[in-house]
RNA sequence: GCGCCUGUAGCUCAGCUGGAUAGAGCAACUGCCUUCUAAGCAGUGGGUCAGGAGUUCGAAUCUCUUCAGGCGCGCCA
């Protein structure tokens, strides 16, 4: 009916004395059809008068009487009716109104899905936490909303690669191999242990799987011999000791490590129920002193294009088309690359992988970062406008009313893995995106896990179970009832009505959620469904009904559940049929 | 100092690519379980959308500014 309601509009618009081609534009890109905010309005609603007005200088409710009577006179639609500002209020033919029904029960889990993206290809690069140590509750949001996101996309027509970034080069790396020889030797070395290793039991546990494997040799004396007093000084000196000592064990003890960090994080990610589909190693990029490394060329590139350059020994990158406040160091003085030089280098890859958008979802302290890799796109021929940053903001934990400490300092913290034992991964995936994710989020515990209408997640999920057991009802008793939606059709009943519009808006509310990137949107669409449902399901006892209504009923609040299971899917939680 | 985020009902938040009377939940007060899950429903009260100025036919929404809070500003990663 929408695509009807275009045309005219179309035709209409073209019939408007003096109007040009720009302004016409203009108008048909911001002009919108949409499902009524309330069914009093009728059942779909357009702008396009409005708009038309403020483009045209004209007055806007002559237009919308004008187009009232053009739409009136094609037959189409039950009511039309100009109201407001210069709003088009359309009321269907009840057929067409309750047609979604069949739509739904027709095209399933598929409800929703549309060819927005046009099959561009989407990369999103999300979590990428350091394999230093486990998964803390910041990393669990950024988890949850590039998950999201994914599938929202995915849903919306584009094909969207995941990819996590493992850091696993440099100095950070080198501080967790010392953290755990450290810990592994420490009686040899009078539990010796600097300020800035890694504190964790986690240091502990990986050293104890490693014990049997190796037999370290250290003593106090050669491995504390001239270490300086700093602190970041003090563990570059153990570093170097330790390597220089026994560098047959620094190998084995590193490799080991890391592969035991990455695999936990990847398990915890899955009971988190995110998957990627790529895992993409820093240490891949290669080394500077190579001369074929992706780093090397990446670099050797941006210094014949004149975009790096040398200065007090360093080799800078010109980051001034961003608008960055100031040059970046890719090589320092000591011929070291930097974090970001690794960076640019793994967004030239991206690059060259042909992607149409990437989206990096980073922590919001890394905002002041983004500029720089803009600049890094631009400097390597490419187009910043194709990176888009999402930060997220961290989250507070809050458990019996005292917000939860998390400092890493002491190597005490709440884990991902320690949230989503406290209160399953759906529960915490979804409070995760019930906020836009570059606000701040207080995420509490103990609502969490409470039984009260506060809580949206059992809200929702209870609107999902309590369809489910009346379908299993309705079948028990009417085993040989067959589908239909007669009576619904025919106006004999209408009390699911509310129902019937709300789930009509769903794809919209799926396609803004795509275009807006705001996977929240459809958490509070979810709610606002299942008060609906609740509403419904308080005021009518379904298995009292006639038979005949019965049957229109139960396919209706089937297609109720089936839209709730979807939105639950695309943010990746899974509906419960029992509570 | 610069940058980002935030300020909407007593509390926690939706609404922000400008549009029809600013919405939920909690808390307070009233009702509804001998029938499909009361983790539910219905109702009452509660707002200078932080303050000010501007753009517009129209501003919670856009611009500027003031105030308040959070975070970030390394040749760290």
């Amino acid at each position: 009916m929408i695509e009807v309601i275009d045309k005219e509009i179309k035709k209409f618009l073209s019939s408007i004395d003096n109007i040009n081609k720009e302004n016409l534009d203009a108008i048909l890109q911001k002009f919108s059809i949409t499902i009524s905010d309330n069914l009093n309005k009728g059942h779909l609603t357009t702008n396009v008068c409005m708009i038309a007005a403020s483009i045209l200088k004209a007055n806007p409710n002559e237009l919308a009487i004008n187009l009232k009577n053009k739409l009136q006179g094609i037959g189409a639609f039950e009511d039309v009716q100009a109201a407001g500002p210069g709003f088009i209020n359309i009321t269907l033919y009840r057929k067409d109104f309750t047609s979604t029904i069949k739509t739904i029960n027709e095209e399933k889990e598929s409800y929703g899905k549309s060819n927005l993206g046009k099959g561009q290809k989407i990369q999103i690069e999300f979590v990428s936490a350091n394999p230093t140590g486990p998964l803390h509750v910041g990393h669990g949001r950024g988890a949850a909303y590039g998950d999201a996101i994914g599938r929202i996309l995915q849903a919306t027509g584009s094909f969207v690669e995941k990819e996590y970034y493992v850091n696993d080069a440099g100095r950070q790396i080198d501080i967790l191999t010392a953290s755990v020889i450290l810990k592994l030797a420490k009686k040899d070395i009078n539990n010796y242990f600097p300020e800035n290793a890694y504190k964790g039991k986690y240091i502990e546990e990986i050293g104890t799987k490693i014990n049997k494997t190796i037999k370290l040799k250290y003593d106090v004396k050669s491995l504390t011999k001239s270490i300086p007093k700093d602190p970041e000084e003090e563990i570059d000196q153990v570093i170097a000791n330790l390597k220089s000592l026994d560098n047959e064990s620094w190998v084995l003890v590193k490799d080991f490590s890391l592969k035991e960090i990455v695999e936990s994080i990847k398990n915890d990610l899955n009971i988190f129920n995110v998957d990627f589909d790529n895992w993409f190693n820093e240490s891949s990029l290669g080394d500077i002193n190579q001369e074929s490394s992706e780093i090397s060329s990446s670099i050797n590139k941006l210094k014949a294009d004149g975009q790096a350059y040398e200065k007090d020994g360093a080799i800078w990158l010109n980051t001034d088309i961003s608008g960055d406040d100031k040059h970046r160091v890719l090589i320092r003085d000591n011929g070291r690359t930097t974090y970001f030089a690794s960076d640019v280098a793994y967004h030239k890859n991206k690059i060259e992988r042909g992607f149409d958008k990437l989206i990096n979802v980073w922590g919001a302290d890394h905002h002041g970062y983004i500029k720089r890799i803009e600049a890094s796109l631009e400097a390597l021929g490419s187009n910043r406008n194709k990176l888009i940053v999402k930060l997220v903001q961290f989250a507070n934990l809050f458990k019996d009313g005292e917000k939860v400490k998390m400092s890493t300092r002491s190597g005490e913290f709440f884990t991902l893995k320690d949230l989503i034992e406290d209160i399953g991964a759906d529960a915490a995936r979804f409070y995760y995106l019930s906020k836009q994710a570059d606000q701040h989020l207080d995420f509490d515990l103990d609502l969490a896990k409470s039984d009260s209408k506060e809580n949206i997640f059992y809200y929702i999920q209870y609107a999902h179970a309590r369809i489910v057991s009346l379908e299993e009802k309705f079948v028990a008793n009417y085993p040989s009832a067959g589908k239909d939606v007669k009576s619904i059709e025919s106006n004999s009943y209408n009390e699911c009505d509310k129902l019937i519009h709300e789930i009509s808006r769903y794809p919209d509310v799926v396609k803004k959620s795509a275009s807006s990137l705001q996977p929240h949107l459809i958490i509070y669409y979810l709610r606002d469904l299942s008060q609906l449902l609740h509403s419904y399901y308080n005021d009518n006892h379904v298995l009292s009904e006639s038979e005949e209504n019965m049957k229109a009923i139960v396919q209706c609040l089937s297609s109720v559940r089936q839209v709730i299971s979807n939105g639950l899917n695309l943010l990746g939680i899974s509906p419960m049929n029992k509570m």
